[in-house]
DNA sequence: GTTGAGCGTT
């Protein structure tokens, strides 16, 4: 048996149990990388290019902070395989980027865009007629 | 001009 054949039966597992992966896996997500303490001046192309040494990196997603347009110090990244997120979070995980000591984990799947907006379908009251 | 644990649409 190879350990990589333990991580495809994973996958099955957690396709077959909607939500008892956790019991599995150490890690929630399979390719969804979590990525803190990064410096307020890192950018997603930065990231993508560190990450990107140890795999393929399908997303890079740093959050901003609206208030003030400057970046919250903390992002994600989406890896083509969990292979390449499992190496990349080892490698990159307890190192230094751009002066400040970098944690990277597993990203808790927060939200589906998918299934995000489509309420809009409620159309009978309409707010522009207010005078 | 600032600050420093965290899990999301800026």
């Amino acid at each position: 048996m190879r350990k990589a054949s333990l991580i495809q039966f994973a996958r099955q597992v957690i396709k077959s149990s909607s939500s008892n992966c956790r019991f599995f896996s150490s890690s929630p997500s399979n390719n969804k990388l979590f990525v803190a303490g990064l410096s307020w001046s890192v950018d997603e192309k930065s990231l993508k290019e560190a990450f990107s040494s140890f795999g393929k990196v399908s997303e890079v997603r740093i959050m901003y902070d609206k208030d003030s347009g400057r970046s919250r110090g903390f992002g994600f990244v989406n890896f083509s395989s969990e292979d390449e997120a499992g190496s990349a979070k080892d490698a990159m995980d307890g190192k230094a980027f751009l002066g400040r000591p970098l944690k990277v984990s597993f990203a808790l799947d927060r939200v589906n865009r998918e299934a995000m907006s489509t309420r809009h379908s409620n159309k009978g009251t309409t707010f522009s007629h207010s005078r």
